[in-house]
This record gives structure tokens, C-alpha cells and sequence, in this order.
DNA sequence: GTAAAAATACTTAATTATAGGTATATACAT
DNA sequence: ATGTATATACCTATAATTAAGTATTTTTAC
């Protein structure tokens, strides 16, 4: 039985230079090609396909989605692990819908990469957690806010402000004032230490609150 | 004479153990250390201070420029490369300004970065071409753009909204009238469908753009 | 039961953002 | 060269946010 053999696709070549040194200081795994964008991709694993694909999303010409799609349309046995950028719970939802096997952030560790690939050679799925729901959510938060010292109603302002809502539309729903939550605005600007909107949102981004 | 000694900076942890994996394979070259934003590398290159700093400019907590004040005003000796995702004649003058010392594509080759890594030891600096074609500058952008009908200027605001800046900021950093900067904001709203900056923001980070 | 923390609510004032209209110069492409 | 897209810039208004101060009620913790 051979080396699992590997395609890389990513539109930063640094990064896929990276990627081969690292795969060839391990044994059973060999890079068999890569590719900057989608169409190249295809283009050469249509003679020597791999076992795994590692796609990014972000590339020219021919996108990772669009990528992935003709993907599992063509090649029903190759493995693709699509390597993104962030924590989005829509694009980990759009890429298991359509066939992905794995999901890993390129801000994660090589050890992710590695668990990833293994999981997903053994026929499972590797995936983030897609909320961390309920229970674990609030130990999260819990321990975020303390940090932070923000108070529960502050988290929920927050991220209510993170869905587009203006604070008479956040006092409609919860029932209270616009003062109330023009109050909370400002003490909550004042923790977190953002000038404004933008900033608290990126905050808020950052902590996975929103 | 020991290695040349590196320290690399960048929010993507699965590049940062590429280049390690990449530099393990070359004689002279040690990697000391590494970071994943710019205040952390701030606090590790103080005890134990690298010849060359390969430096991202989109890090969280302190970016890449703010990172590259410090490090000019505070480490004389110390040499640094740009790690940029992007053939931008702005970012490009920018950063020489600053004192960068290099300047390296991120979908440029391994051979790109030993060549620049080679010319800044040697005192020289190393940055591409400023007569970059428009068509190749938002090369990620591109596709993306075209979905959105969004523009270049348009593309360069969203990203400042998202850096706390005001309108008025923006248009003395631009160097056009606050009520450009209006316009430009008006229009992003429009196109992008979004209400406030909550939402624009929220696209920005779901495509990446910030 | 009491003290502290949190949530509530209002005021005044200044700043910023959004909505809409309009207009001009420049760059781009056919 | 000529139309189109883009970037520029101003106006009037309204809405929303931010800053700063204050004060009451409710909840929580000890």
C-alpha cells in the first residue's frame, strides 16, 4: 500500500511550499500536485487523481464552492478537506451540504491538518462544532465574561447589535427603554475599550459571540 | 557564524508550520519563534531578538503596520520582510515608508522568499515592481468584486469601516472629502444590502474582506 | 437583612451615520 | 471618440450613535 497522495490547492504559494515541506518530513504521504485556482486543479488531477484534495476557498478564476462542486459531481472517491479562513458557521454548513469531508482553519495546527486527514481517510467526517451549543456556549461565554466583565444582559444586547439592530429596535424586543439600551451601548463600548460599532462587532467576532 | 535567525508573524498557524517545515530543510536558517499576532511577536522578540522578521499585515490585536512602527522604532538591527497577500502599489509604498526592509507575495514562490531573505541580509531591500497592473492588484477580490458590483474604493473603505475609522478618518487618510467617504458608504450599503455598519461588517468578515 | 452589582430610565449635547438629491472630472473600454 | 463606470464633492434632513451625568429599582451575593 503506497503513500495517501495529496493535492493541494490554495492561491498563496507560500503557503502550499510550506505545506509539501511539512508533508515530506512525514512518512505515508506524498504530494502528487497543486494548484493556484480551481480550474488548474481540475485540470491536472484529471490525470493522476488524488486520494486527498486540501482546498481553499478563496481563489481566482474558479472559486472553492464552485470548485467543490464539479468536485463531488466528478470524482466520487477523492476526499476534499476544504481549508478556510475562519469560523463560519454558514460556509462549514454549505460545504458539508455539498460533499466536503473535512474543514480546517488555516489558523489552526499542523496537528489539526494531520487529525483532519486522518479522520477523513478512515471514512468520517471532520468538521468544527457548528454552534457549541447551549450548555458548553455558556461555559464559554461565562468564563468571557468575566474577563471582559460583561454582564448577561450585555452579551445580549451585543449581539443583537451584531444582527443589524438599532437600539429602538433592540428595546422593542426586550421590552425596555432606548435609553436603557443607549445606557448599555455606552457601558458596554467602555469595557470591551472599541470607539464604535465596527469595533465592538470585531470583538464580538473575535469571542465567537456573534 | 551561527544560522540566520527567523521569526515569523502571521495569523495563519498551518503557514507559519509550513515555512518552519520549509526552513528545517535548508541549511542556515533557525526559527526562533513565531506569532500569531503582532503584539505577541512584540513580547517574544524582546528576551530573544531574530535577524529577519517575516511579518503579515492582516494579523488580529496589533496589524501589521502598527507592528512594523514598533519594531522600526525600537529594533534598529533587525531586518523586515512584508508577508502580503496582496501586489498593492499603496501597501508596497507604505511599508518602504515605514522602513520595511522587504516585500513578499504570499502566491509568490519559496524561491521568491529565499531571494528576498538573501537580499535583506545583505543590507539591500527587496520589494517587487511598483507598475502593478490594475487588473492583477485585488487579484482575491476579483471574483468576489464582480458578485457584489463592487469597486476598488469601494472594497478599500469597507476595509477602514472595519478598522473603527470614521468617515471623516477615512477621508483624511484617502486624502478625499469626508463626503466622498459618505457616498462611498452609501453606495456599499446599497449594493452589499445591508442596513448599518453592523451589517456591512458582517459581510466584510463573512467574505473575507477584513 | 444589607451591601454590591446589575438593570432600568431619563436629560442634554455633540458627533456620526443614513437617506436622498445633484453634479463634475476622470478613467475605462469599445 | 464616445458612452459608461468610477471617483469625486457638495447640499439638506433625519436618524442613530456616542459622551457624560444622574437616579431609581431589581437582583444577587454574603
Amino acid at each position: 500500500m503506497g503513500d495517501l497522495k495529496i493535492f493541494i490547492a490554495d492561491d498563496h504559494q507560500i503557503l502550499i511550499d510550506g505545506l509539501i515541506s511539512f508533508f515530506n518530513e512525514l512518512d505515508g504521504f506524498e504530494v502528487i500536485g497543486h494548484a493556484n485556482d480551481g480550474a488548474f486543479l481540475l485540470q491536472e488531477i484529471a490525470t493522476n487523481t488524488p486520494d486527498i484534495i486540501l482546498l481553499d476557498l478563496n481563489m481566482p478564476k474558479l472559486d472553492g464552492i464552485s470548485t467543490l462542486k464539479t468536485l463531488k459531481a466528478n470524482y466520487k472517491n477523492v476526499k476534499v478537506i476544504i481549508l478556510s479562513n475562519y469560523h463560519q458557521s454558514q460556509l462549514i454548513k454549505e460545504t458539508k451540504a455539498l460533499g466536503a469531508n473535512g474543514y480546517v482553519l488555516k489558523n489552526g495546527s499542523k496537528s489539526d491538518l494531520l487529525a483532519a486527514i486522518e479522520t477523513v481517510r478512515s471514512g468520517k467526517l471532520f468538521f468544527p462544532e457548528e454552534d457549541v451549543k447551549q450548555t458548553s456556549q455558556f461555559v464559554f461565554t461565562d468564563e468571557f465574561m468575566k474577563k471582559h466583565q460583561l454582564t448577561k444582559r450585555e452579551v445580549e444586547i451585543i449581539k443583537l447589535i451584531c444582527e443589524e439592530m438599532s437600539s429602538k429596535e433592540i428595546g422593542d424586543k426586550l421590552f425596555i427603554s432606548e435609553f436603557t439600551v443607549t445606557t448599555h451601548r455606552r457601558n458596554i463600548l467602555s469595557k470591551v475599550d472599541v470607539k464604535n460599532t465596527a469595533g465592538l462587532i470585531n470583538f464580538a467576532k473575535q469571542n465567537g459571540i456573534a
